[in-house]
DNA sequence: GCGATTTAGTTGAGCGTTCAACTAGATGGC
DNA sequence: GCCATCTAGTTGAACGCTCAACTAAATCGC
């Protein structure tokens, strides 16, 4: 038998697209503001962040992938851009001859310090600032809610 | 006086963090299905939706931009696209000589139609699956806020 | 041990987006 | 009426991402 399609009903089909309007805008913004700010998209700032908190402030490529939900390829193609920039370096990996480190340089983390204040306002101003504490609560459970969701599907 | 930063405080960073990676999985997953599916983007997906809603399925392309959320640029280069897929046409405008309408043709329509249920079903499956009814009306609640927001800031 | 499979990472082509520069037509001030 | 300004839309280059194909090294099965 041929399986209906569940449409979605006008409370989902406005949640949706305000969902899709609300993220896309958000995104944009703060894509656009780093970009002007500190030269560099939302998506290698993320990279940065991540190799400044690890230990020696070095990540195994594919640990990298993981920490920012990124394809092998992409995180491949981004390290080669923030290499010729001098914000990070690779280094081959000790016990396993395939692999590779990416590390932050001095100037890699100088660079982060100096984005983060003006970024973090930009997440502030564009989305807690419009939002109550519970409304933070609810976004929380929600985004962990299809975090895991979407891990399993 | 120096400003100092307001960082994020922990709950706060890590609804940020789910957030991130709630909506990029949420996205990149659609994206790829709806790719492999009906051999289109999320956002061009998107411009078809909105033509076909449209009275006599055409829209001036500033209107269509704006609905859609996309830059003037953007949108001229997905036309273009989409008018190379058959999918779109472009008439010339009759009250405005600048203007341009975008139209759906029936092909269009017929491939909007073809990959509509299975992008349907899932946005069912990856986000509404996942949430309780209560959740589904509090990020619509969210989203709406976050756009009114946007616009402001 | 050794071949088959899996895992780590890279590469290049093609596509979509951005940004800035541009053309052309409409509109406002006087 | 006419010049300045604004609005509509396009264009091309640069960039980031995706996908598929690839190399090389580790691991599994026996």
């Amino acid at each position: 038998m041929v399986v209906m399609t569940r449409w979605l009903d006008e409370d989902e089909q406005r949640t949706w697209r305000a969902f899709l309007t609300a993220t896309r805008g958000l995104m944009d913004t703060l894509d656009r503001e780093l970009q002007r700010d500190a030269g560099m998209p939302h998506a290698y700032y993320e990279i940065l962040v991540r190799l400044s908190e690890a230990p020696e402030r070095r990540l195994r490529m594919s640990d990298l992938a993981d920490a920012t939900g990124s394809s092998r390829s992409r995180l491949s193609h981004a390290i080669a851009r923030l290499e010729a920039a001098g914000w990070v370096r690779r280094e081959e990996c000790p016990t396993d001859r395939r692999g590779q480190l990416a590390l932050l340089t001095d100037e890699g983390f100088a660079t982060l310090a100096a984005a983060a204040p003006g970024h973090v306002e930009g997440v502030r101003r564009h989305l807690f600032d419009a939002l109550t504490p519970a409304q933070v609560d609810q976004l929380r459970r929600i985004s962990e809610t299809l975090v895991d969701h979407l891990r399993e599907t």
